[in-house]
DNA sequence: CCGATATTTCAGAAAATACTGAAACTTCAG
DNA sequence: CTGAAGTTTCAGTATTTTCTGAAATATCGG
């Protein structure tokens, strides 16, 4: 590995954390890389930086774009590939996110979808089944909700993330303000806990 | 493995999910199974249920044990451990954002401060670190929102989970009833991209 | 303290995943 | 069409992770 300190502490890093992240060493490394770089990079100057295969380095990359982690573009008057990652940062956990729930949340809402059209033929799978519902509807709360917040531009975005809670105290404003209005998403009349 | 065919469906679904979501195959079935049952259940009636080995439930139960995501509890004149998920499915999804958290973003949290204390050599040292500055700021402006959101009350939570981006046009009700106040959050003014 | 029951640890086997070098394939300039 | 440059595929090897059975450890009633 042939990288200046700083810069290797860092790929170390996600090179380590990939597993955490479900991807796997080199593919970590190959994207802290891309991630620093202030130009695109071929595979070629990956080999050289990170002392990995040249097919290890292709096999990373193809799974860095079935992530659309990376972007390939072209140097004039050379004919590689040369890959990149987005500049504005909320570009990217838009992606990590979205490409997140493809594979971690939305093979099982199907599942469960599935699994709750069934007729339960037991008490013990009915009662599996309830705790699947809740399982069902929390997820479905929670991907309506992203689906939401993917929508807004990044600028409100951010700005939603910074009020925090304090949106809270804005909604009791608005409550005193327009009593009834919005109210259909205030049914909290002991269904839950 | 001996289970009715609903619950079944869900347990193996949950063990090949388990790659995706950084746990084995065997504490995902362990889960599912947990999460499901109506009552507790012991060492050995996981071992009966999916047919592995002891130990690997052994060990399988001490993984779930230290992301916090089962109960340990004792049925009265039973010696045995039994385990057991929350009931309440809002305390699950806390738990395994708080654990996710620690384990994927804390990490990198931390090296990041780190390394951005340090000084650049070179002008492309400097610009990495610009980029982790970005990553840095990002991480912690997610983090901090995210304690946020933790403090809530579940009611409060869901609330505004259901109002999504409508929380946006209260904003901008609320701007014009009270155009100064909160305003400490709208720093949009040309650094953003 | 004893022995019965329950749980954990651990070394090695089995399985899954990652990595490599060589060969196959693709693209393009001449 | 040819061959040089670039990229991908793939079979085999290496590494890592998971799983097991056996042994060690812990707990508790008597």
């Amino acid at each position: 590995m042939n990288l200046p300190p700083l810069i290797q502490t860092f790929v170390l890093h996600f090179g380590e954390m990939g597993s955490r992240w479900g991807i796997n060493r080199t593919v970590g490394q190959i994207y802290a890389l891309l991630f620093l770089s202030s130009e695109p990079l071929n595979a070629e100057d990956i080999v050289d930086r990170l002392g990995v295969s040249r097919s290890n380095v292709s096999m990373g990359l193809k799974e860095l774009q079935s992530w659309n982690l990376v972007r390939l573009q072209h140097v004039p008057g050379d004919r590689r590939d040369y890959f990149s990652t987005p500049d504005d940062i909320w570009q990217i956990v838009r992606t990590l996110v979205e490409e997140r729930k493809k594979r971690e949340i939305d093979p099982t809402l199907t599942l469960l979808r599935e699994v709750l059209m069934q007729e339960p033929a037991s008490a013990e799978e009915r009662h599996a089944q309830a705790r699947m519902r809740e399982m069902h509807d929390l997820f479905e709360l929670l991907t309506d909700w992203y689906a939401d917040m993917q929508r807004l531009e990044t600028e409100r975005l951010v700005q939603l993330l910074k009020l925090g809670t304090k949106v809270q105290k804005i909604l009791d404003v608005k409550d005193r303000l327009f009593p009834t209005s919005g109210s259909k998403n205030r049914r909290g009349s002991g269904k839950d806990k």
